[in-house]
DNA sequence: AGGAAGGGTGAGCGCGCTTTCACCCTTTCT
DNA sequence: AGAAAGGGTGAAAGCGCGCTCACCCTTCCT
């Protein structure tokens, strides 16, 4: 064996998945020996806390039960150096294109063969990227037309960036040096392509603990 | 039970790479219970006939030797069974995803740890992708535009197609119902995507046998 | 030598996306 | 109730890309 002690067992966190999934998962992770399992059934809403407590090289997460396409954006914001992997049912190369636009490491189907999930594993612990045949292949050299579907245009992302921020639309507005109207254009269409509904959701996704104590402006008023 | 005598070894083939990375190759695949390597130091010139010989399902090229990045594209049209894994030096994500566009399953670095060079032999033996942590991955929702560099567009790939069949500039013109002038503008930019100079490379790309015996015409005076 | 092919350049048209803004409405919060 | 935010629609300008074609040149092959 050419590496068996360089580096600790890659620490897996898995989010909360159908039972029998989750079963197997559990059983699969367990059995190989560089894999450990540090939390399973983790819901949706608790997976920021629980990658701040255990920090995992890897988590998986549930496409099924994501709040929104966004999550996956707003973990790997909040912890750039854990890996998502993403298991789906039957992905679309839409889908694992947003994914991995979106900061996802992997993206799987769930009819993976079990083998092929932990190998998968193992990649996106050092991070590389693993796609189903679905995705990124269509037949030749003409049909091939992934990326570019939910991807946010740079503008957006300015304005995107700010609103994490917590800023109205009228100081982005004046930020930027655009109008309020045009800011209000951005912030829908960000919020359609990122699957939510609002800046509030934004800022619930964002925040491991949401710590809404309800008190004064700390900073925001420059 | 999840998988482990419902289908023989995977066959891998290796085409030619420096000394050292073959000797690893070698090693590599051999200790692997579930991998075969049937052959290894194939010659570009030599990789059709030999996938066609052994009939691997995986098999390594090595980016640096290969004729052009078209080869790749012209092993995937005439062998779609086969899962062309193509190892480069330090792959940019550019290069990365034209070798995905060009029918590649997997796109690594040589600088890949063994064991994750194994990993991805066994998924892109079973048509998923790997790509390295470069390609795929910009940072986050904005910097992010892989894919579209060097694709043929639907027209370019109308034309590849009458291009492959040995047909003239002017019948291609005749079947499409456009001009000469334009169909030799789709060749050159299908020529300059494709890394090539010209259809007789294209036509020696797409034949695992040259035998060109520099004798009289063959077949081209039909 | 003549024809086919290839390389370079540029031009026009159409389509889609991005960016900007405007107007309408409802919902939510204070 | 008023302000901020959100949803829907639409429009105009700009840009890039794909497709089409044209004209210039050189190279290759017979």
């Amino acid at each position: 064996m050419p590496s068996s002690a360089n580096d600790a067992r890659v620490k897996v966190l898995a989010a909360k998945f159908e039972d029998l999934v989750a079963v197997g998962l559990r059983q699969l992770i367990s059995e190989d020996p560089n894999l450990e399992l540090v939390l399973t059934d983790v819901p949706v809403t608790q997976i920021e806390g629980e990658i701040e407590r255990h920090e995992p090289s890897v988590v998986l997460v549930n496409f099924g039960t994501l709040k929104s396409p966004a999550q996956v954006f707003q973990l790997h914001q909040s912890y750039p150096e854990t890996r998502i992997v993403v298991l789906a049912n039957r992905p679309t190369a839409a889908e694992c294109n947003q994914m991995l636009s979106f900061g996802a490491t992997a993206c799987l189907s769930k009819e993976t063969e079990a083998r092929d999930i932990i190998n998968a594993i193992h990649l996106a612990s050092r991070g590389m990227h693993v796609l189903p045949r679905s995705a990124a292949s269509g037949g030749g050299v003409d049909s091939l037309n992934l990326e570019g579907s939910d991807l946010l245009t740079p503008r957006e992302a300015d304005v995107l960036e700010l609103l994490q921020d917590g800023a109205t639309n009228a100081q982005i507005a004046h930020t930027l040096s655009i109008g309020v109207e045009t800011v209000r254009t951005h912030a829908r269409n960000i919020y359609r392509k990122l699957g939510i509904a609002s800046r509030r959701d934004l800022a619930r996704l964002g925040r491991p603990e949401p710590v809404v104590v309800e008190g004064p402006d700390d900073e925001a008023t420059a």
